[in-house]
DNA sequence: TCTCTGCTTCGAAAAGTATCTAGACAAGGA
DNA sequence: TCCTTGTCTAGATACTTTTCGAAGCAGAGA
């Protein structure tokens, strides 16, 4: 789905881009930020992005064996992960193919980089 | 709490640690670490999330005012972040103290690294 | 012991989400 | 044009989450 036709996350807005453990996130921009991390808040969805992730592009035929769930279901899930900025879709004649934003990727990986506030060994 | 009344996330168990975009991910891994990111997928946590993380420990007595939402429902919200494992808690006194579980914090940064499937430029 | 404050838990209402079936649309081939 | 296949949308239902007020528990201090 090229056409974009929903409201999209636009990269550029995401608050750029210090580490949450070095200054509290405003209310703005954790608004942002917040749908992506939802998005993969639910493992199927992060199952799908990862089998996204993992090749440069996937068919939708790929991806929907891959779970038993229906094909709707499959389908509003990638929706979910369209909305949230994090993959992009295309129609090529039959089948959809799926491939990820990698500027999202990036920016939620930068997010979660520890700070100097924090001790570097584990606390679990 | 330290008491760990609760069913907390096993860092140990979280299925070790490539990146989601050199394989795909399996779906007792995606089980496990699926509930972290739904952690942070509420705006509202996400910045709870940002202030704790931005100082060495913080009192809930510092982070209730800076929300336009009742006690309970902030409470609620640590909560969801502690069973997430992604922080801890400790009552010294009166007050009640929190503090990041960095190890958590790691793992999922770990998670988001773009691997070499993925193109270096943005795509948005 | 009593009371006050800080925080959590409980229970309920409202809103949101996951999933399904049915149906619609798009592309390719007979 | 009609049929088949692949994917998405619409609508319905069951479940989960967010939020609140009320109530409970834990410490501190009089």
């Amino acid at each position: 789905m090229s056409k974009q036709e929903l409201p999209v996350v636009d990269l550029n807005a995401v608050a750029c881009c210090a580490p949450i453990a070095v200054r509290p996130m405003d209310a703005d921009q954790a608004a942002v930020v917040a749908p992506m991390f939802k998005a993969l808040g639910d493992p199927i969805r992060l199952r799908l992005m990862s089998m996204i992730a993992s090749a440069p592009e996937i068919c939708v035929c790929d991806l929907t064996p891959a779970f038993d769930l229906s094909g709707p279901t499959i389908s509003h899930h990638l929706k979910v992960l369209r909305e949230a900025g994090l993959v992009d879709s295309e129609r090529r004649g039959t089948w959809v193919w799926y491939r990820v934003q990698p500027e999202a990727f990036r920016q939620l990986g930068a997010l979660l980089e520890i700070s100097a506030n924090q001790p570097a060994g584990g606390a679990a």
